[in-house]
DNA sequence: CCATTCGTGGGAAAAAGTGGGAATTCGTGG
DNA sequence: CCACGAATTCCCACTTTTTCCCACGAATGG
C-alpha cells in the first residue's frame, strides 16, 4: 500500500527519484515497472505497477468501440499510458508529453493513493487542496454512499 | 498492446518513423505489414497490423449491403484502407490521400490503443483532448457499462 | 563526528530519428 | 513498341536524442 505525500523533484532530463521506502515494494511487486497515465479531471499522473495496470488495461480495451464516451476514456487513459523503469538510482523517467500535460517543473508532489501513486506539480496540488477543503468546510451534504462512512 | 502518446514527424516525402518500442512487436505479428485507414468521426487515421484488419474486413463485407450506415461504414473504412509496410529504417510511408484526410503536416501525434493505433495531426489532437477533458468534467451522467469501472 | 545511504547532476556511448541522393519502376506519349 | 519523364522505393550517412553509468554532495543515523 502506497500511502503518504512526498515531496520530489524532477531534474533536467524528466528523471524523478522514486522515494526509497516504496523502491523495495516496488521492485518486488513488478520488477521495478511501472505506468503512467493521465487522470481524467484533475491534471495530474496517475503511476501503476504495471501487473495492476494490465488489469485495467483489459477492461478499457473491452470497452464498446462505438460509444463515445468510452472512446474518450481510451483515448485518455490507454492512449497516454507510457511503461516507465526504476533504473540503477532509483529514478523514472517521466516522458516530456506526459510531463506537460500535468504541467510539471522541478518541483512536485508523488502522492501515495493504496494501489497506485498520483505525481502533481507542488503549486498546482496546493492550490487544488485549498480548494477541496473550501469545498468541504462549507456544509455541502455529502452523498449517501459517503455519509454513512465511519472514519 | 499498442500504448502511449508519441510525437512523430512526417517527412517531406510522407514518411513517419514508426517509434522503436512499436518495431518487434508489429514485425513478429505481421511481417511489418500495416494497414492504415480513415475513422468514422474523427479526422484521424486508424493503423491496424495487416491480420487484425483481415478480420474486420470480414465483418465490414459481411454487413446488410441495403443498410445505408452499413454502407457508410463500408465506404469510408474499406474504401480508404491502404496497405503500409515498415522499411528498412522503420518507417512507414503514408498515402496523400489519408494524409489529407486527416490533415497531416510535419507534426502527428501516434497514439497507441491496444490493438492499433491512431494518427492525429498534432494541433487536432491537442485541441481536441482539450475538449474530451472538458466534456468530462461536466459530471454527465456515464452509460451503464462505464459507471462500476473501477481504475 | 564519522560512516553509510540517498539524491542529484553530468558526461560518454549507443541508438534512434531525419534528410537526401541514386536507382529502379511506373506511367505517358510519340 | 520504344523512349522519355516523373514518381516511388531503396539505401546510406549525418544529427539528435536517449540511455547508461559514474561521481560528487547532502542528508541521515549510529
Amino acid at each position: 500500500m502506497f500511502r503518504g505525500a512526498n515531496p520530489v523533484t524532477l531534474d533536467a532530463k524528466g528523471r524523478m527519484a522514486m522515494p526509497t521506502r516504496f523502491r523495495e515494494q516496488i521492485v518486488e511487486r513488478s520488477h521495478g515497472r511501472l505506468v503512467a497515465t493521465v487522470d481524467r479531471g484533475d491534471r495530474c499522473l496517475l503511476i501503476y505497477p504495471l501487473p495492476d495496470w494490465e488489469i485495467i488495461e483489459q477492461k478499457l480495451v473491452k470497452l464498446p468501440t462505438l460509444n463515445l464516451a468510452a472512446r474518450r476514456l481510451q483515448r485518455l487513459m490507454l492512449g497516454h499510458a507510457a511503461e516507465i523503469e526504476l533504473d540503477n538510482n532509483g529514478r523514472v523517467l517521466i516522458p516530456p508529453t506526459l510531463r506537460e500535460y500535468a504541467g510539471l517543473s522541478r518541483s512536485a508532489m508523488l502522492i501515495g493513493q493504496g494501489g497506485r501513486f498520483e505525481l502533481w506539480d507542488t503549486a498546482h496540488w496546493n492550490e487544488r487542496r485549498e480548494h477541496w477543503l473550501k469545498v468541504d468546510e462549507s456544509d455541502e451534504p455529502l452523498p449517501p454512499e459517503l455519509e454513512s462512512l465511519s472514519l
